[in-house]
DNA sequence: CATCCGTGGAC
DNA sequence: TGTCCAAGGAT
């Protein structure tokens, strides 16, 4: 129940199902999680998103792990690492019966419709908040909460209220107002800005003579924190692309990836070079290429790695018009 | 309260 | 194709 909430924090089902059933097959019980390695459950985690959740759940099993079992109140479940207000709510009234107000994106979504709330979002949290806890019953609160999340994610949706086919029509008065998709109302949101970067395949012949490739594990907090990835210019704290190779080499232009993040769009232009003897400066591991699905490297970076298996020979021929430019 | 944090699917 | 969207949380 705690997992599921975790990973369905901003996260469609159908995205998460197959996680899921990794984690709890992995790690049966929260025990387990609290005794993982914390690089095997990032890498478990990657390619699912908002890696802080990941961090989060590990903190969480421990803590418990510690206590020996969850908080039951809705008040201390909120204290626990990647519990907010709603995961909380949603544990206390599911999990524990407690009375707890649940508003999700759907529930905020019905909740707006039902009673028309005109004031645009986040301003109007605070209402909304309020006519979901006055409709919330006193007794069977995680029914009510699971029946107003279902109605949003199957016959109240985002773009289309299907008022014919709502139990809550003739109580609506959005659907009065004959455009319940108007509601709620959102403030408009900022262009998502552009930003540049590279990164960096370093590959080598390993010592069984399988071919490698130099990762690096970022660092545990901002953008992609605690995963592995390819070394780079540092665009995520920079963002002009410009910062320097990890090292001096004959760099190629491999390609480029646009990815696009909840609040930039990334153009990753994709540098390789081969490594004859040594490691590049810093932390990091060579990892073998034929396992690089393997590795746990987030989309970005995965797409980024499927450019860098093109570069097959030290040297590629003369051809690419790319050479020396992008990546110089 | 605003900003930061991923990703893939729907339209 | 670009835009919007999803069972939010931390700072």
């Amino acid at each position: 129940m705690w997992l599921s909430e975790v990973m369905l924090q901003q996260t469609t089902v159908a995205a998460v199902q197959s996680y899921f059933t990794r984690f709890t097959s992995r790690w049966p019980t929260v025990a387990d999680l609290a005794a993982a390695d914390d690089g095997e459950v990032m890498a478990a985690w990657a390619g699912l998103g908002y890696y802080a959740r990941a961090r989060n759940l590990l903190a969480c099993a421990r803590e418990v792990a510690r206590r020996g079992a969850f908080p039951q109140t809705e008040a201390a479940l909120r204290e626990l690492p990647g519990l907010g207000a709603y995961t909380a709510a949603a544990v206390a009234a599911i999990a524990f019966g407690a009375r707890a107000v649940v508003v999700d994106a759907n529930v905020e979504r019905v909740v707006a419709r039902l009673f028309a709330i005109g004031e645009p979002l986040p301003g109007a949290r605070k209402a909304i908040r309020a006519a979901a806890d006055a409709i919330t019953p006193d007794s069977g609160a995680g029914d009510f909460a699971q029946a107003m999340m279902d109605l949003g994610a199957t016959v109240c949706t985002a773009r289309q209220a299907r008022c014919l086919i709502c139990p809550l029509a003739h109580l609506c008065r959005a659907r009065a107002s004959g455009a319940p998709e108007a509601y709620p109302v959102k403030a408009a949101r900022a262009a998502r800005p552009e930003r540049a970067g590279r990164a960096f395949w370093i590959a080598r012949e390993g010592p069984d003579g399988g071919r490698e490739v130099w990762l690096v594990r970022r660092p545990g907090r901002g953008m992609l924190g605690g995963m592995r990835a390819l070394p780079d210019d540092g665009w995520s704290a920079r963002g002009d692309g410009s910062g320097a190779a990890p090292l001096a080499l004959d760099w190629q232009a491999l390609g480029q990836v646009r990815h696009g993040f909840t609040h930039f769009q990334l153009a990753l232009a994709v540098c390789g070079a081969t490594i004859g003897a040594g490691n590049p400066a810093g932390e990091g591991e060579w990892w073998p290429m034929d396992r690089i699905g393997e590795a746990g490297l987030p989309t970005l970076f995965a797409r980024a790695a499927l450019l860098g298996t093109t570069l097959v020979t030290p040297r590629n021929e003369a051809s690419g018009e790319n050479n020396g430019r992008e990546c110089a």
